[in-house]
DNA sequence: TTAGGGTTAAAT
DNA sequence: ATTTAACCCTAA
């Protein structure tokens, strides 16, 4: 599939009300680009959808809210207020709630922990950086209450009375609407809307062609074959770039439109791409709905039967259990990363599980020469001839590094581990001795009703533990 | 799909 | 610090 094509699903159906597992899957499934800031972070604000979807905040949530931040950085935008208080308020939930028993005094330590890691180590290490979005004086305030409370009881108390008053849970849901609409709509909802709202677009790509202009344009253009040819023109255009208009097509936008939608080939139109565009613009939202379903291999169905049947046997919510999984950078954070030394160990200190790891940060550095490149790099060649001047730098796609792919493979979540019950082993072991082993997929399908949540894989598993 | 190596975190 | 149990990844 096409990696625009493949993009505009997942940034489309990042926004629809699909279960964790279902996303996990199209994720591995689909193959995406990894220099699309919008794309990541809608997945960042999917991931905090996901996280705050129990009601409560965890640390995971400051992570991806400096992710996110990175990337406003990135762009040069200006954060959100909106992010700033979400940050906020869940840092102090996050270490005030070990306050909230009262008198407990086990929890102190915890309590202690908790403004170390939250408070002492990522917060301070923000300070040292400049231009993070997240500093504000409200920000500050809190920091000084909670180190102080620390040591005094009557701060304590007064941490805790002021922390009745904060929402985190709502100031991350705020946080992430307001991103939303600062990121837009996706980009296929732009084209349905703008393909059913307005006639000179439909007659532009319907073949209805009141004016008479912008094919016949193309065709005029293609049939003097003089141009060069332009890959990654069209159908890149960013988003809100008025594909209407076509009365007023500028000849330069024709040619553009024609030789892209050529894709190269030597076929005239439709190619192949063009009746793929064709085909998205004609089927209304509804209908996309169903087009987003329809590269899904079975396996999806299998897991989404599955995911029910896992709620309904725990009694849970969807997408619960969100706050115990690993952290899973979608981004790394270069900026921090190059503040100092101290500071790039004080933050894999905070997150112990990513510390075995080989450093994300520095790797994704190092991944960074194979990305796209299309800077204007003319100077720097150092042959200024006139011929070279005119010649748009043409950006090549050089494939994607697979440290980038492993940014994506990250949504991923892992399984809560739950332990296998002796009726479950009973089973398996009637499973093994009446199939074999190794027809796992065949005994799983035999005791569905007992191996609720177990996969072929499992059973595997567990059988060569059984067997040691 | 499976086998087999790898990872994670709880138990010892 | 090691071992174990559950889960993940991926070549074939």
């Amino acid at each position: 599939m096409d990696i625009d094509i493949s993009r505009w699903i997942l940034e489309f159906i990042l926004r629809q009300p699909l279960d964790d597992s279902i996303l996990n899957a199209l994720i591995h499934t689909l193959p995406l680009p990894n220099d699309n800031l919008n794309l990541k972070k809608a997945l960042i604000l999917r991931k905090l959808e996901s996280e705050i979807s129990n009601s409560s905040v965890t640390e995971k949530i400051l992570e991806l809210l400096e992710l996110f931040e990175e990337l406003d950085h990135q762009e040069g935008i200006e954060t959100l207020k909106e992010m700033k208080s979400a940050y906020c308020s869940v840092a102090v939930e996050c270490t005030v709630k070990f306050l909230n028993e009262k008198g407990a005094e086990s929890d102190k330590g915890k309590y202690f922990e908790a403004v170390k890691r939250i408070w002492k180590k990522r917060i301070n290490l923000m300070e040292k950086i400049e231009n993070v979005g997240f500093v504000c004086e409200e920000l500050w305030d809190w920091r000084d209450e909670i180190e102080a409370a620390l040591w005094e009881d009557k701060c304590c108390d007064n941490v805790i009375r002021r922390s009745k008053g904060i929402f985190p849970v709502e100031a991350v849901k705020v946080f992430v609407r307001e991103a939303k609409e600062r990121i837009g709509p996706p980009f296929l909802d732009v084209v349905a809307e703008t393909y059913r709202s307005d006639d000179t677009v439909r007659a532009f790509f319907g073949g209805v062609n009141e004016q008479g202009t912008c094919w016949d344009n193309v065709r005029e253009v293609r049939k003097g074959n003089a141009l060069p040819r332009q890959k990654h023109v069209a159908f890149r255009r960013p988003r809100g770039a008025s594909a209407g208009t076509c009365g007023g097509v500028r000849i330069s936008d024709s040619i553009e439109l024609g030789l892209d939608a050529s894709g190269g080939q030597d076929g005239f139109l439709p190619t192949p791409e063009i009746e793929k565009a064709q085909e998205a613009l004609k089927l209304s939202s509804k209908e996309l709905r169903a087009m987003v379903k329809d590269p899904l291999p079975d396996a999806l169905q299998f897991a989404e039967t599955l995911s029910s049947l896992v709620r309904d046997h725990m009694g849970h919510q969807p997408a619960e259990n969100n706050s115990d999984r690993a952290p899973h950078p979608v981004v790394a954070s270069s900026r921090m990363d190059q503040a100092n030394g101290e500071n790039c160990e004080a933050q894999r200190n905070c997150h112990p599980s990513a510390a075995s790891k080989p450093d994300l940060m520095n790797r994704k550095s190092a991944a960074h020469t194979s990305e796209r490149d299309d800077s204007a790099d003319v100077s720097k060649e150092g042959s200024p001839s006139g011929v070279r001047r005119f010649t748009l730098p043409s950006p090549k796609r050089t494939k994607i590094s697979p440290l980038k792919k492993y940014e994506f493979k990250n949504f991923t979540t892992r399984r809560k581990p739950t332990k296998w019950s002796a009726l479950e082993e009973d089973t398996l072991r009637t499973g093994v001795q009446k199939y074999g082993s190794g027809n796992w997929t065949h005994i799983l399908n035999t005791y569905r009703d007992i191996f609720v949540v177990r996969t072929a894989g499992d059973l595997k598993d567990k059988w060569r533990n059984m067997m040691s």
